[in-house]
DNA sequence: TGTACATCAGTGAACGCGCGTTCACTGATGTAC
DNA sequence: TGTACATCAGTGAACGCGCGTTCACTGATGTAC
């Protein structure tokens, strides 16, 4: 048999490396869609492979247990997190308002990735340890990266770093639950998402409000 | 045999009624205990019965499901919280601090019943729809509450309904996530508990802090 | 280019296990008289 | 108070099922010469 068309399915890939690479992705794209409506540990890794098409054995070749595919999980979904963050700041020196600017993306964002959201909010707090401290993480270097943007924007005040980092996490903490709302809204219905992301708007504005008053030791 | 003392353990509940609430009891207390490290997706109905001490079928005289039991357990673990809306409220009246009472009664409940608390954040987002649909409801209580006690605070001044949920929705995000992170701290570090109660007292005064520059359409 | 061997993604049978749920039951507790 | 029957929390055997993991394997792809 000749080096290509070796088996019927999957015309493209030619390598084996090529093969292997195309079935983790089945693999971790049947994950996020059945991560829709279970969490983590109510996907099995049978119906992993099942969905995927592979025999259940051969999903050793790929990740050593389903806590290994859960942090690739969270690599993969991270990912558009951090895209968002560049976007913004890219978009920032261009015109004024980063609130409606970053609310926009986010729920761009959301509403094109919704899978993936859906399993880091639900694995935040209800996974398994290691997934779970993966999350962390990521959200911390999320939340350190805002806190040295506001350092540039209260440059010249006398803001402490601690201070810094107590705004930064309550923005979070907002986006957050902006992130939950939007994914529990049906997004067929406009008028739902665009309450939301004004609400969010006008959250981060108070905050905005509250800093511009803020003395260290109030 | 004499009414009493019919059966060899648990000589208090004489009644058949008593004795089927002790069990009911044993079954919620065992869940919250299992429920320390996993989901309730991950404890199962056999394991719940052998810690209670009956049989698995018998399960069955309690509760319908695990799901049901799950609803039982979200009034179980709500109580506590709407009894600290209860001794905040009370204590208004009495001195001036209404933020540090508040964060400091939130911390003592979260310390006191860790595993409730820790089983409302892991299933707000991961668990079963009914569940999941439970704690929501709760929450939306609990912040309607706050709202009515913003509106008090802020009469005189021209706030919409509509922003006073904003605000009321940012104070509990913010609340939310001092929970879950005293639920992650080691409590045996006093120095990081207080870190945390500090940082969730300056979100709620810099929330403040906005609110007193608020005007509806900034 | 051709051959001979190594690699390794995927196969398929088999295993033991804990699960939820059914069923007919037991015997103490409760109730009617 | 005493008796006869009803209730019902808890029992224990049994079921079929999907699970994770083992094992020896196949055959296309890759590599050395």
């Amino acid at each position: 048999m000749s080096e290509r068309s070796g088996r019927g399915e999957s015309p493209e890939g030619h390598t084996r490396a090529e093969r292997k690479e195309q079935t983790r992705r089945r693999l971790l794209d049947v994950a996020f869609r059945l991560i829709g409506d279970r969490s983590l540990a109510g996907i099995s890794l049978r119906e992993v492979a099942r969905e995927a098409g592979i025999v259940p054995t051969a999903f050793y070749r790929h990740y050593g247990s389903m806590d290994d595919l859960g942090i690739d999980l969270v690599d993969e979904s991270m990912r558009p997190l951090r895209q968002m963050v560049r976007e913004v700041r890219r978009g920032r020196a261009a015109h004024g308002d980063i609130i409606v600017d970053t609310v926009t993306v986010l729920a761009r964002h959301v509403r094109e990735h919704p899978d993936q959201f859906r399993f880091l909010t639900r694995e935040r707090y209800g996974g398994v340890g290691a997934v779970r401290r993966a999350i962390a993480t990521e959200l911390r270097l999320f939340t350190s990266d805002l806190t040295v943007d506001l350092a540039r924007l209260t440059a010249g005040f006398d803001w402490t770093t601690e201070d810094l980092e107590m705004a930064a996490s309550l923005m979070v903490a907002a986006m957050l639950t902006a992130v939950v709302e939007l994914l529990e809204v049906d997004q067929r219905h406009p008028e739902d998402v665009a309450a939301l992301m004004d609400q969010s708007q006008r959250q981060l504005r108070l905050i905005a409000l509250g800093m511009g008053q803020w003395r260290s030791k109030p």
